[in-house]
Parts: C-alpha cells; sequence; structure tokens
DNA sequence: GCTCCGTTGAAAATGAATTTCAATTTAATC
DNA sequence: GATTAAATTGAAATTCATTTTCAACGGAGC
C-alpha cells in the first residue's frame, strides 16, 4: 500500500535527522494523504481540527516543511497568496493547469514542452535545475455555465 | 519616442478614468522607464528617494498598480517573496530565465512551446487566458566562477 | 481665488509565513 | 517503571510584503 509506504519513509526520515515521531505528526500526515491535494496549511488545518481540536497550525506547518523536506510533499504556489502541498510520488514530475473561476486544478505532463525548454535553455547558457508551468484559463463547466 | 508615447498613454488613462496627472506620478513613471526592469516596489521606491527624497512608498505602490491597471507595466512574481514589476511593449509576451545563484533573469519567447501549452490546455477542455513560464537555473557567468 | 475631489505620505492594518518560549512529550538510559 | 536530556507542541508574538486609513495637501475647473 501507498500511504503504508510513505508513512515507513517518513518514519526513517525522521529517524535520520534525529527527530521524534509523535502522534501530531503521524495524524498530520495520515490527514495530508487522505485529502486530496493542492491544499494549503490552513485547509488542511481546518480539516485536522475537525479530528484533534487542540492541533496548532504552527504544527501544522512546522509537519508540511518536514514533508517537503523529505520529499513527501512539494511546495507550490498558484497566485492565491498561499502555499498550497502536494503528495508527490517521487521521480515523477507535472505541471498545472488552474482554472481561474473554479479554482479546479489539473495536473498534466508534456514531454515535448520539458524538451523545448531544455532546448531554451541551453541556447541561453543556463543549466536548469527546476521549472514552474501553468497554465490559466477556463475549464469545460465553467465554460458551460 | 517611446517614452513620451507611454507617458501619452498614461495621461491618457488619468483622464479617462477621473483620475489627477500629479508631479509624483510623472516622477514615478520616468523613473520606472529609466530603470532597467523586474523591479520591486521596494526597488524602484530608493531609487526614486534619491531625486525626491519625500516620495512615500504608498504612493509609489499605488503608482505601480495603475501601471499594470493601464497596460504599462506588469506584474510579476518569480519566488523570492516580492512582486516585481515590468515595462510591457503591448501585445508581446515573453517567458524568463531566472538565476537562482546571481538573481539574472533572462527573457525569451518560443512559439513552439506557446504552441503546446495551447494543445494541452485544449485537449484538457480549458480555454486559456494567461500562462506562467519560468525557468530556474545556473546561468553561464556564474557556471563559470 | 474658491471649491471640489482626487492625491499624498506617515502610520496603521492586514495576512500568510515563521519564530519564540514555557509546558509537555518522546525515547534513551538507568 | 523512574530519570533525564532533548525534541516537540501550541498559543502568542513577530516578520515582512502589501494594502488601507486618514488628515493634510494639491490640481483643475469655475
Ligand atoms: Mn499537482
Ligand atoms: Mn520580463
Ligand atoms: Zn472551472
Ligand atoms: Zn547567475
Amino acid at each position: 500500500m501507498l500511504k503504508a509506504k510513505t508513512k515507513n519513509e517518513f518514519k526513517d526520515y525522521l529517524l535520520a535527522q534525529g527527530l521524534k515521531s509523535t502522534s501530531q505528526r503521524e495524524l498530520i500526515l495520515e490527514e495530508f494523504l487522505r485529502a486530496g491535494s493542492h491544499l494549503s496549511t490552513e485547509e488542511l488545518y481546518l480539516r485536522l481540527r475537525k479530528k484533534q481540536p487542540r492541533i496548532g497550525y504552527a504544527t501544522v506547518h512546522r509537519t508540511l516543511k518536514l514533508f517537503s523536506e523529505c520529499g513527501i510533499a512539494e511546495r507550490r504556489h498558484f497566485g492565491d497568496g498561499q502555499a498550497r502541498y502536494e503528495a508527490c510520488a517521487r521521480d515523477e514530475h507535472h505541471d498545472h493547469l488552474i482554472c481561474v473561476d473554479c479554482g479546479k486544478i489539473v495536473e498534466f505532463e508534456d514531454p515535448r514542452i520539458e524538451k523545448l525548454q531544455d532546448e531554451v535553455a541551453c541556447s541561453n547558457g543556463f543549466a536548469i535545475e527546476r521549472h514552474r508551468l501553468e497554465l490559466y484559463g477556463h475549464c469545460q463547466d465553467c465554460r458551460s455555465k
């Protein structure tokens, strides 16, 4: 099971860093994996409070940061002023289509675009480390309304 | 002259909106056009203070917002936590290469990438309104150091 | 000059992200 | 199981860019 694997990954990371496994961290990872992707800290925090009203925002924030550091999550910004986190399958990459009406986020991957990006970077003397491609527009549903 | 044209454009916009032409607004536009692109509010503000120490940060901020509204400037975010503005030639578009070492920003345009973006969006039922493509890496200069 | 109303700049407010710190919990050691 | 050192927690404070407030000011038409 994928969740179990990720949970072990996290525990291993904590151990390796001399950090501790806590009930909060377990709970946050559990809920992070259960919830859909692209959640903000606030959104995850609110979901968690329903299960554990005493959880602190700072703890959620710090734990998401831990997830990023150990490769479980990736931090994104889609221009609405707050960071969003998504679970990331290792060694995979995708870009995003974002509906400016309803906020829907669709993921895509296009090797042709990636290749052209490398080409452009190369011809400008750059060695690419990462990139960011976001397409903003109106989704099918919103257009047919 | 391009600057003169932009200045007139701005005056026309102000007039059309029932806004006023002021010495501050003229000064800010002058300096914005003189300075290189991709400046943050803070950077422009500091430059302006050397010429007019009484200028207010809020005025610079509001005026940059006006520039955006009337199509003279475009607001960008390159992930360093502050917005940057660049003068935009009307109906032109470009994307960015950003050096993560020295902060250098190189502009590029690739119709092939743009075309593929449309294709991807289309096949996902999206009508694209705008997009954002940023390539982060190490520039030639920084690599040879 | 007079008046209306938009503008200005200092200061305050906002909001997401991050840090502080005393109390608490974990996990290693006895 | 008790002891202890060190990490963690959560509330509150802080940070930092951005945005707003508001009283004084200034531009434009009369
Ligand atoms: Mn995604
Ligand atoms: Mn540019
Ligand atoms: Zn939609
Ligand atoms: Zn460089």
